[in-house]
DNA sequence: TATTGTTATACTCTATAACTATA
DNA sequence: TATAGTTATAGAGTATAACAATA
């Protein structure tokens, strides 16, 4: 039998430990969160995000500026815009500008946000349990939360490569980023 | 009245250090996923799936069916054949009927396509190793491949709830229910 | 009748850029 | 000028159901 098409070997491969840990992770984590995205879409009528901003908000005081809820939930401000119009659409959260400063736009959960949290929330925590939690050990659960949170907290702290926060007025080029042919 | 605005006291709830594990993996993972399409789509105009399936054949003999690819690669079956033809129009693989099985399709990837996994594998690892690898020793690496390859087979063996793999033949058919597609 | 795969369709989500308004 | 947010637009991806063809 012939060996696989690809030869790592030129580039300073990766071990196949760590290879394993990377694609057991992606596969298991998009396993999750499809599990997870479809009892919440059948039981709430909720996305992903909408679940996450509502669950932000209502585990502090109900209330939170754009800005504030777009670290960590969403990858461009657009998007939490288009998330955040459809909960209030459907009655979950309020949005009107902030006192303080009026541009921004402090987002509240309504009580009827607050319901369908404490309605789906039950069931989510089921199928979380359930997928991967059950699966772990007390000490499993310890090592993962910490190496996670490192993990994370690397990945906010340093931004990706030419991903500037904003569009940077002042964009510098994209190293290596010359012509090339891109396929076709 | 200064506490979260949700209390889960009555549904079992989730020790914090688990909840604390399910967010931190949910959120790494999702950044990392973010960070690797990124780069794939800049480097190789390759979305993650379509990474995933040439990785996949040319990891093997360059050849798989439709069926065995959609095993694990997506979610649904429409969505292979999707990203399958843009591979295909891309020039990356080929399709062509099974001989042992009329009814199933070899992909097979071309030397392009091996050219292009070629060149963008390099800068992928590098992305895992910079996001994830880096953050990780030894142990945790082992440590976390194990754990997340039994969550996986776990996810794997016990398909969820209400989601057969096909839909159920044994549907009931209903009386009115053939007539032209809709249109509009 | 069950399985393999495609197609038609409709929809969700995302991202980029241009824009407004306030600090 | 920089920041907060929205909008317009456009494209990518997905899922469901109906379908055709082979086993």
């Amino acid at each position: 039998m012939t060996g696989p098409l690809i030869d790592l070997s030129g580039a300073e491969p990766l071990e196949p430990e760590r290879l394993q840990a990377y694609f057991a992770l992606t596969e298991a984590a998009s396993l999750l969160q499809h599990r997870v995205e479809r009892h919440l879409r059948g039981e709430g009528d909720l996305s992903g995000v909408q679940f996450q901003i509502l669950m932000r908000l209502a585990s502090g005081d109900g209330r939170a500026t754009m800005t504030e809820l777009a670290d960590g939930l969403v990858h461009s401000r657009s998007g939490l815009t288009y998330q955040a119009g459809l909960l209030e659409k459907a009655g979950l959260v309020t949005r009107a500008p902030s006192e303080q400063d009026e541009r921004a736009v402090v987002v509240t959960i309504t009580d009827e946000g607050v319901a369908v949290i404490s309605r789906v929330l039950p069931g989510h925590i089921d199928v979380v349990r359930r997928s991967l939690l059950d699966q772990l050990s007390d000490d499993d659960v310890r090592r993962l939360a910490e190496m996670m949170a490192r993990v994370r907290d690397h990945m906010r702290a340093e931004p990706p490569r030419s991903a500037a926060a904003r569009r940077s007025p002042s964009r510098a080029p994209v190293s290596g980023e010359a012509g090339g042919p891109a396929q076709a």
